[in-house]
DNA sequence: TCGCGCGTTCACAATGGCTTCACAATCGTA
DNA sequence: TACGATTGTGAAGCCATTGTGAACGCGCGA
């Protein structure tokens, strides 16, 4: 689920925020000034921050400059009616979206979503990889070895994928994990061991002695090249 | 090479945003008035306008009026109101987005390439899909599969409609959503499903073993195999 | 004002994938 | 070769995702 950062100086704000966020299914962390907020964007890799442009001390403004230079997390304004003008130029800073007090719950969901999703979009890069004669077309999450069509669970995927963007070179486990399910949980790295078992089950000849995804042993897995 | 023309009567405005569409690789025609903005829009053939809701004389929504009678050219409306009922009459009335001020050029320009890819393939689009033995008229928004005819509500067969124009691909919930009513409004992604087992209600033999519209588990839905 | 259709939301049941575990197989090294 | 460490594998439980009926809200026309 989405953490998002909620930074005001007024509690009854941050309050109202934090309530319609959580209502909508989001984690909620909070901060009340700049510098706190920079400190749990840290602490808590937040996937959006909601940030108040007229922060006492170090403003919105400056927060999302100090921001841009560890991180390109999506930033959402809130803010008092003010001159266009003048916050037009300020926004070039980066920031994703711009919502100006008063303003409904609905919207600031919506808008919130909006951007998520928006980020998420961002991130995704080539739409068909191929080694050998394995092909993954990432839209349609459709994987063809040779003349064989290969139905992959979306975990195997991206473990698949993975793989495949970077091939020769060694993931281990923990990396693979990152790769599927972010930073967030740990689990139990073996649980690739049963991905890369199902994968090679559905896509390999034969499982017993793979040609694609290939075991390094002590370190990982990778794809081809030996 | 795409050409924009907008339209405000704030040179300000005007030249920002001109200023970053260039710098994101699009040329840019201006105009400050509704007339001129017709006549340049016969003149230099625009592949998206971006407008202000807020023209002196001839407003936007007049101009969107126009337009409409003799093209159906991309717009994105821009305005400083921020009533949703007023969202909602500048959406019917064709603008394809819609941006309140004061906004990010970082979303002015990722909203004006979202618009201009959904135009792209709103344009390669033809009246008549067919797939297997289902037929989708789209001007008339009939269906018929085999030779029963099936009535669809408007959302419903614009769910369809996305996932069968291109066969085989798996569509998001979200970008089902965005297919449907737009990146302007939000709403809960599991509506999607709801409209789905409509679909699958009127339009499958089994509904309970769909032959047409399947799920892709933890990615989406797809229209058959391709 | 009252239904009516449509879209959305909710709660709960059904389903399928992910993780875990135990043990077998394999690898590297002494 | 022998031993411990690492990996392969099948089965089982848990949990996230999806299916579904019902209820709600809203706009529209009677």
């Amino acid at each position: 689920m989405k953490t998002i950062l909620v930074v005001d100086d007024e509690p009854k704000i941050v309050q109202l925020v934090r309530d319609y966020l959580t209502h909508a299914g989001f984690t909620v962390a909070t901060a009340s000034d700049g510098q706190s907020a920079l400190a749990s964007v840290r602490a808590s890799k937040p996937d959006l921050i909601v940030l108040d442009l007229g922060l006492p001390q170090l403003d919105g403004l400056d927060v999302t400059r100090a921001l841009r230079r560890e991180s390109n997390v999506p930033v959402i304004m809130l803010t008092a009616r003010v001159e266009e003008s003048d916050k037009l130029v300020g926004l070039e800073l980066g920031a994703d979206d711009y919502i100006t007090k008063p303003f409904s719950p609905k919207e600031l969901v919506a808008r919130t979503r909006a951007v998520l999703r928006r980020a998420e979009n961002a991130n995704t890069t080539e739409e068909l990889i191929r080694i050998a004669d394995v092909t993954l077309d990432t839209p349609r999450m459709k994987v063809t070895a040779g003349e064989r069509g290969i139905e992959l669970t979306p975990t195997e995927f991206q473990v698949l994928a993975t793989l495949a963007r970077q091939p020769g070179r060694v993931f281990t486990r923990a990396q693979l994990l990152d790769a599927v399910q972010g930073v967030a949980f740990e689990s139990y790295e073996r649980a690739i061991d049963a991905h890369i078992k199902n994968i090679r089950r559905k896509l390999e000849t034969n499982p017993h002695q793979p040609r694609y995804v290939l075991t390094v042993y002590g370190v990982g897995y990778k794809f081809c090249e030996p």
